[in-house]
DNA sequence: GCTTTACCTG
DNA sequence: CAGGTAAAGC
């Protein structure tokens, strides 16, 4: 229930695979492989040279033999690979020859629009990948309720006769506390779940719903009786709930992730901030994104129809930069001048949010030590321990938009004083530095599961403690350069892999956090463990890892420039980074915990 | 012409 | 990851 089948999780599948094909590789010939691959002499470069085959030929292996270097080391690690011995050989005799013919793919430069391509407002997103743990929060808040309404009717029982309903309002309301202003806490509310269920007409059960609620009347006998119908009342409504959760999450991520990003991603928009023409939304994206696999999967009982499953799914991306698409829905905040409202007082708010709002759920509401076993039962937190402490504040409703949100320190969630982190930004964003720093670079990389292609002006927002000059911008767009290498080289090798493997459907694959692409691409960006992959990055990547398994199937890479497209297309998927990023002291904060 | 990018190299 | 180069866009 995990997992969709249909995923390619090559963690499963990971070394032995990958060892058979390097092993594939290694023995046959690297011209046979050429083969396939080897460009016709009519779309070879010009070139008066009469080896200029000889030449193309050596190129492309040359090219061919450093992904394959870069394959047999992923999976011949900790081995000594073959550092790049054909690579090496073969360059070193002809370098300008192979140079010249290289040069074919040049990315689009997005500039002019992208300049001023302010892309904020947009959030860190959560999805349907933790709908899993929320249903089981949800049941677990239940089950209190549950505890609550027995207790308190067995107590009253000798002396009030069935009927006293007034009983269940106070354990109700202390326990929605923890959902705190979850849209979706109103529907937990059993006599509101069947008249007020604003997902009813998508939901198929409603009726059954409904006419489930009216049994119990008949049989008033005695508070057992009033036990019972209050935990069926409740289990219904918690159903009903949680069929809306999944059905508003799985079927319109968007637009209830921005009702929640409202109250805090619109007061901190700078100038980016630009309202988006109204007539574009995520509907219009041209990708095809809704290819991508559904990576929550309905429980086995979960009520969700297979009708809305065959519905095309909205975008569940994270907004794409306006920069690039305009977002498709607009905060009522996110014309708010930020010059209005003091830099400390809106990092003040996320940081409220973070520290009091999201863990309070966890830490001042229902028992700790329950809502961590309940999220241990997850695989994927199982098999993220690291992930494990961002997400127990992640299962309330109300931090579901913090998902993306770098784990604050310990140190600083343990003071639960706002005040004090928002006063150790304004000291460190004194410290403007003239070089970049070892920090200034893992920010860089965490900025890159946001953004991959960002404009200088970008970087400069949110490095406010650097200061740019040509140099300085240059090394760090060259950082963001190497970050594209590393992470286009491997979404390649992952494709072919997974061709060589005999996928056939692109829709097989996926990056998920328990994928070994996964395990490479947050090694090298998140090498720490400091900041929770946002979903955002897993959809882009995935997208990624199908577009280059689309266009190696269909041999456009017999094309010098086949790359060219897919580079396109990832160029306008760039999200918004959160504004916990900017802060310029996030870097030493990293470092201190 | 300057900037940005892909690509190669070490 | 940085240096270098060629190419492409503004």
């Amino acid at each position: 229930m995990d997992l969709p089948p249909v995923l390619l999780s090559p963690q499963s599948q990971t070394c032995t695979h990958l060892a058979e094909t390097c092993m594939e590789r290694e023995r046959s010939p690297p011209t046979a492989e050429l083969g396939r691959d080897s460009f016709p002499s009519g779309q070879l470069p010009s070139s008066s040279l009469a080896d200029a085959d000889w030449f193309w030929d050596e190129h492309i292996q040359a090219k061919r033999a450093r992904v394959e270097t870069i394959v047999r080391g992923m999976c011949l690690s900790p081995s000594p690979v073959v550092p790049g011995s054909a690579r090496a050989r073969e360059s070193s005799c002809c370098p300008e020859k192979a140079r010249e013919r290289k040069r074919k793919q040049s990315l689009p430069t997005h500039q002019g629009p992208l300049k001023s391509g302010p892309a904020w407002d947009r959030g860190p997103k959560k999805r349907g990948t933790r709908v899993k743990e929320q249903l089981h929060l949800l049941k677990q808040q239940l089950r209190h309720l549950q505890e609550h309404v027995l207790q308190a009717t067995e107590s009253r029982a000798p002396a009030q006769g069935p009927g006293d309903t007034e009983q269940r309002s106070p354990p109700r309301a202390k326990q929605r506390n923890s959902f705190l202003s979850s849209p979706w806490t109103v529907e937990i509310k059993p006599h509101q779940s069947s008249s007020k269920d604003v997902y009813g007409a998508v939901k198929p059960r409603t009726a059954e719903v409904q006419q489930q609620a009216e049994e119990p009347m008949l049989h008033p006998s005695g508070p057992r009786a009033l036990v019972e119908t209050l935990r069926k009342e409740l289990n219904r409504a918690v159903s009903q709930a949680v069929d809306s959760v999944l059905q508003q999450v799985l079927l319109d991520p968007p637009d209830h992730l921005t009702r929640q990003e409202q109250s805090c991603q619109g007061l901190a928009s700078e100038g980016r901030s630009q309202p988006s023409p109204p007539g574009r939304s995520a509907h219009r994206e041209p990708l095809a994104l809704a290819t991508l696999p559904r990576r929550v999967q309905p429980q086995a009982g979960a009520p969700l129809g297979n009708s809305s499953l065959a519905t095309p799914l909205d975008s569940p991306m994270c907004p794409v930069s306006p920069r690039a698409v305009p977002k498709p829905y607009q905060s009522p905040l996110a014309n708010c001048p930020l010059t209005a409202v003091p830099s400390h007082m809106w990092e003040n708010q996320i940081l409220s949010q973070l520290l009091g709002r999201g863990p309070d759920g966890h830490w001042s509401g229902s028992p700790p030590q329950d809502v961590s076993s309940q999220s241990r039962p997850s695989p994927e937190s199982a098999q993220q321990p690291w992930v494990l402490s961002q997400q127990q504040p992640a299962l309330s409703f109300t931090s579901v938009h913090l998902e993306s949100r770098p784990l604050l320190p310990p140190v600083k969630m343990e003071q639960e004083g706002k005040l004090v982190f928002s006063d150790a930004l304004f000291l460190d964003t004194k410290h403007i530095q003239e070089g970049l720093s070892p920090g200034h670079l893992k920010k860089a990389k965490l900025m890159f599961f946001f953004t991959r292609y960002p404009s200088s002006n970008l970087l400069k927002a949110y490095f406010p403690d650097v200061q740019f000059n040509r140099c300085i911008t240059s090394q760090m767009i060259k950082w963001f350069s190497n970050f594209r290498e590393f992470y286009y080289i491997q979404m390649e090798k992952y494709a072919r892999q997974a061709i060589s493997d005999g996928v056939t459907n692109p829709k097989m694959l996926a990056v998920l956090r328990d994928s070994e692409i996964f395990r490479v691409l947050n090694t090298h960006y998140n090498k720490g463990n400091d900041f929770e992959v946002p979903d955002c990055f897993l959809e882009i990547a995935t997208l990624t890892l199908q577009e280059f398994f689309k266009a190696v199937s269909a041999g456009k890479d017999t094309d010098p420039s086949w790359k060219k497209p897919i580079y396109k297309i990832i160029s306008k998927l760039d999200s918004d980074i959160p504004e916990i990023l900017k802060s310029s002291n996030y870097p030493q904060e990293l470092f201190r915990s």
